[in-house]
RNA sequence: GGCGGCGUACCCAAGUGGCAAGGGAGCAGUCUGCAAAACUGCCAUCCAGCGGUUCGAAUCCGCUCGCCGCCUCCA
């Protein structure tokens, strides 16, 4: 069985089948660097990776760019804020991109293409549209002419003549038609520009992403991807004036895209004040437990932001580490499983038909939680016939949780490493929880539970949980 | 107004023609000094409402109601 994407320019699922054989070109629409980056990059930027992960997983040869938007209004009126230098200004939000990229686990794209660094091909798709007459110079400005082409308005299923009507006046008189958009702009004094045959300028929003397909990919590619919005008018741009300049239908053969992230039921945005930076939203909660609120819903339907839904996900993920950890502490050669043909051949199968079915990875995680309870069972039956049976079980148990993480990019750390992530922000210092610990249990032994249970009472306040076992009494951080 | 989407239990969320996954919360039990964790049981005869197609629908079609996104920069 192959795999199924849901296609935004057919507007229905289709099989998924690569140009070349065995060989994927994906393009992905990465951020403009302005500012922090917010949860709906984050969202973005995780689903992609996964559908990434998962083409290679299933033994596509992928090659995926990802670009930099970093040349822009935005970032020019940013810079002249602070005063600083539009240059310097990207750099430093490409770079606080980055690490929240990391702090996620996305892996990093083949490519990762910056506006400015592909300004030659710029000008020539420019140059190459106005010489096929798609395009037309104005005093330095060149215009994309809409008009020319019939499809326009495909992928957004928009009429030209309905955007006409609604289109805001007097925007730029010179223009032929007022949907025509910007290819280049000439630039103002003091403003990033470089030469060309229309003087000094900078490119306009559109062409990039055009520009850079073609020069790190090709002139036509298999998944482009991007947020909801985009698609108007910005991919219905790229489109419009990618098949113009090469002549080649289709630009893009599967068009992605994934929802928006709201917050508390309301849209992000400037104006309501409730951007959420990636960077705040991982002060509050583990990287492990973010990815997972991500991608615990399809990647195309909207999700909801808030504290609940991320103490829901962190509740799990801390259900998921606290049985590895237990698989770990309780039949410890089930670790050691390197692979397994039948857990591939028969568990593995739902999870395979999930990710098949346009990149479902909610109800993988629904699969996996599943193995949880299962691998618990297990253990607790274990126990209580006193027979330590299930070692082959569990070996296929981790070995799913292992295959599964290699593609969503979660449960693949050591319990360890994740609780002592989610330990560094408890409220007292571990040293000073030890020695409650040990005061508590030096109580316990004395009977004196009156004094314990006050101790595990005051830790509990600080958000700090407490568990008694055979082996001694561990800590964790509530929530 | 045009285009697109959504409405599944207390909350989150899969399921898109054949007896309603999973997580969280809650309740009861096992375990425990008591808890916590884990496990077990309970928790939607029903999938916004109304009609229709079908042997059979949450899933397909029509209508109604409610919510949301895009149409302007936006992941």
């Amino acid at each position: 069985m192959g795999i199924k994407v849901y296609n935004s320019l057919t507007r229905k699922k289709e099989d998924f089948v690569p140009t070349a054989e065995g060989r994927v070109l994906m393009y992905v629409c990465g951020p403009t660097v302005y500012a922090l980056s917010h949860i709906g990059h984050a969202r973005s930027a995780v689903s992609f990776d996964v559908i990434y992960k998962y083409l290679k997983y299933k033994g596509f040869k992928v090659k995926y760019a990802r670009n930099y938007t970093d040349v822009d209004d935005k970032i020019i009126n940013r810079a002249n804020e602070e005063g600083v230098g539009a240059k310097d200004l990207a750099e430093r939000y490409i770079k606080a991109f980055d690490e929240d990229m990391e702090a996620l686990r996305v892996e990093l794209p083949d490519i990762r293409p910056k506006a400015t660094e592909t300004i030659g091909r710029i000008i020539e798709v420019t140059e190459g549209l106005i010489k096929r007459g798609y395009a037309y110079e104005l005093d330095g400005d060149v215009y994309y002419s809409v008009r020319l082409k019939k499809d326009y308005g495909k992928l957004s299923g928009k009429n030209i003549d309905e955007l006409e009507s609604g289109a805001r006046v007097g925007v730029d008189e010179r223009k032929k038609d007022p949907l025509d958009f910007a290819l280049w702009k000439s630039s103002k004094p003091g403003e990033p520009s470089w030469d060309s045959p229309w003087g000094k300028g900078r490119p306009g929003w559109h062409i990039e992403c055009s520009a850079m397909c073609m020069e790190w990919l090709g002139e036509t590619i298999d998944i482009h991807g991007g947020g909801k919005d985009l698609i108007f008018p910005h991919h219905e741009n790229e489109i419009a004036q990618s098949e113009a300049a090469t002549g080649k239908t289709p630009y893009a053969k599967y068009w992605l895209h994934n929802g928006f992230v709201n917050i508390e039921r309301e849209k992000m945005s400037k104006s309501l004040g409730n951007i959420l930076n990636i960077r705040d939203v991982l002060k509050d909660h583990t990287s492990e437990a973010v990815r997972l609120f991500l991608l615990s819903s399809h990647y195309r339907s909207p999700i909801d932001y808030s504290k609940d839904s991320l103490k829901d996900a962190e509740a799990a993920m801390d259900r998921f580490y606290k049985t590895v950890q237990r698989i770990g502490a309780e039949y410890p050669d089930a670790l050691k499983i390197e692979f397994c043909v039948p857990c591939i051949e028969d568990r593995f199968q739902p999870i395979f038909e999930a990710m098949d079915d346009d990149f479902n990875t909610a109800e993988v995680i629904g699969i996996i939680f599943k193995e949880v309870n299962r691998a618990n069972r297990i253990m607790d039956e274990a126990k209580a016939s006193g027979k330590p049976s299930g070692l082959v079980d569990l070996s296929c148990i981790i070995f799913v949780f292992r295959e599964a993480g290699k593609f969503l990019g979660l449960f693949t750390r050591n319990p360890e490493e994740y609780f002592s992530e989610k330990n560094s922000r408890a409220a007292l210092p571990p040293e000073e929880i030890e020695r409650l610990i040990k005061e508590r249990n030096d109580a316990r032994k004395n009977k004196d539970f009156k004094k314990s249970d006050e101790i595990r009472d005051g830790l509990l306040q600080k958000g700090i949980v407490l568990e008694d076992s055979p082996k001694g009494t561990t800590w964790s951080v509530k929530g």
